[in-house]
DNA sequence: CTGAAAGCGCTAACAT
DNA sequence: ATGTTAGCGCTTTCAG
């Protein structure tokens, strides 16, 4: 290995351990000793051992990010905010995917054993309310990303999806369609889809005065061909619909791929609208999607815990995005 | 903070420091003492930390991972494999995204001052043999991956874009196309899409005996514009083409929605065949594409860093990994 | 303004 | 089979 350490540097400097720190970290130094340590540092080419300063000071600088995996990348795309803003203030972000609810455990606790300083939890997870206090209490600050769940001293931030359906399906009664279907994976309680299903049941709701149980299609899965087959039971009825709403951008591609071997137009015979905005822009045709504010989630999730960091006191914070609908007129 | 250490673990057991390390490495000990090391483990909840192990034993069990950006998030799925075969040999992956190549030396630097044990280098970068020699001779184990150089102690995995090109124009010309067109980034000395290009050439060549260039369309970039755009302009010239080949899943996208709007027909009329398999089947219709082995590549590297780690004496290995056309008959 | 020295939690050599 | 002890490279308190 032989690294270049602080003593090194201090010895061709002429200087002590103390001063060299002090260089580095700012306090009292002479601008004479400053110099030779910097010229030291530029030959010998010091780069700072992180483990011996975390261990030291107990701040390891790095902040786990334990996400549930998902097929669209979407939270990798969050991570990526999330790991730009870090790095601007002098963090590093160790990501961990999880394929399966019961990884959580280990994987909280190999961040544990890196001694991160904080975890940001993206999605649901299995972990309790006892657990993440007890995380919190080990001085380890916890933010939760589109996870719902009051902890005192812990942040999150959640994802605005009732108004984002709503948004999307009012702006299809808008344009002057009168028969929109949803294709969406079955509902749960406190499930994301949940709250995309009662946005669109509202803005119906609001247009029609009920709810057609007929334009509903529900999925087992949200793969492509669970889209696929939704589109196909709601075309079957009549009259068809002329517009769709989808809860993902991968259903509304399955959608499409019915549509498309049936030569049904779009957006001349119907509209769709997708969600998340992952693929819509690449789809034949491109069509409107509702995105999630990837970059602001990253940015706030990652202010939310270095801001933390500094003072744990801060009380609870609970920050909605908006949703944004990329409407590109099919 | 106030976490449990070793200390106190031997402090409730009524052992030594020592012999708490002898149970928990492994080691000549009692049975009777191992248990009551046990229990006092269970009973205060120690979790090792890595941070101090790593500075006394100058091995951080942690890997750097430096990534170009790729909008497909096609590193980022190579990831995700790395990091499942890391964490299952007791490694834990550092990520680290680079939008620019200036990026790339500051980002090295932060992973030698996390002192990682191993670096993986994606995709195309500026650091210069010498520095890599550096990285390895301070005893950091480096792979890299879509990046030939040759550097001893130091391995490689490479795609055979060559041939993964070559035998996507050649199942066109079997299923009976005649005017293959190709849409695909501006060739440069030593980028992958020189290989790609070279396939289609060679293909081509053998069957019409030239390259015709009217069927050549390279674009500037590889955004959804400029697969539009060059299909646009290979839709001019007659006889139109009845294949494209496409040296990116998003190029082809781009293709198909100037198609859609013209009404020609997939495969009726054109065939489309897109490349690294990100969204090809997402697409209406389901196209073919090349794609590379993600999962190998991902277990390679990691494996290939991991028996380095151990032994650093290796002579260097480079492995080139197939790539296979996934045929979705369109 | 500078230096000496203690100690973070762990590993491992050495002694018993 | 077990205990004692010396650092890993750094931060930081305390003296000067």
């Amino acid at each position: 290995m032989n690294n270049t350490r602080m003593t090194d540097i201090a010895k061709t400097a002429g200087v002590s351990l103390a001063t060299v720190g002090r260089a580095l970290h700012g306090g009292y130094i002479s601008d004479e000793k400053k110099k030779r340590i910097d010229e030291a540092i530029a030959e010998l080419g010091y780069i700072p051992n992180m483990a011996a300063s975390g261990l030291k000071s107990s701040h390891s600088r790095l902040i786990g990010n334990l996400m549930r995996f998902n097929p669209n990348q979407l939270y990798a795309k969050i991570a990526l905010g999330i790991e730009r803003n870090l790095m601007n203030s002098g963090y590093s972000m160790l990501a961990l995917t999880m394929y399966n609810k019961d990884e959580e455990r280990a994987m909280i606790d190999e961040l544990i054993s890196r001694r991160v300083d904080g975890i940001i939890l993206t999605s649901m997870t299995i972990v309790s309310r006892a657990e993440i206090e007890k995380i919190r209490d080990m001085g380890i600050s916890v933010v939760m990303v589109e996870r719902a769940m009051d902890i005192p001293y812990t942040d999150s931030i959640l994802i605005d999806d009732f108004g984002g359906a709503y948004k999307a399906v009012k702006s299809l009664y808008e344009t002057g369609r009168k028969r929109i279907g949803f294709i969406g994976e079955q509902v749960k309680f406190g499930n994301v889809e949940n709250d995309r299903y009662r946005g669109y049941e509202k803005a119906v709701a609001e247009d029609l005065g009920c709810t057609p149980s007929s334009l509903v299609s529900f999925t087992k899965g949200y793969d492509i061909e669970d889209g696929y087959m939704a589109a196909e039971k709601l075309f079957k009825i009549s009259p068809v619909p002329d517009a769709l709403f989808c809860t993902s951008d991968i259903l509304a591609a399955g959608a499409m791929q019915y549509l498309y071997k049936r030569k049904i137009r779009i957006p001349e015979d119907v509209s769709i609208i997708g969600y998340d905005d992952t693929i819509s822009s690449f789809l034949s045709p491109k069509i409107s999607s509702v995105s999630i504010d990837i970059d602001r989630i990253g940015s706030e999730a990652a202010q939310m815990i270095i801001s933390r960091l500094s003072d744990s006191k801060i009380p609870s914070r609970k920050i909605y995005t908006d949703t944004i609908l990329r409407n590109r007129f099919s």
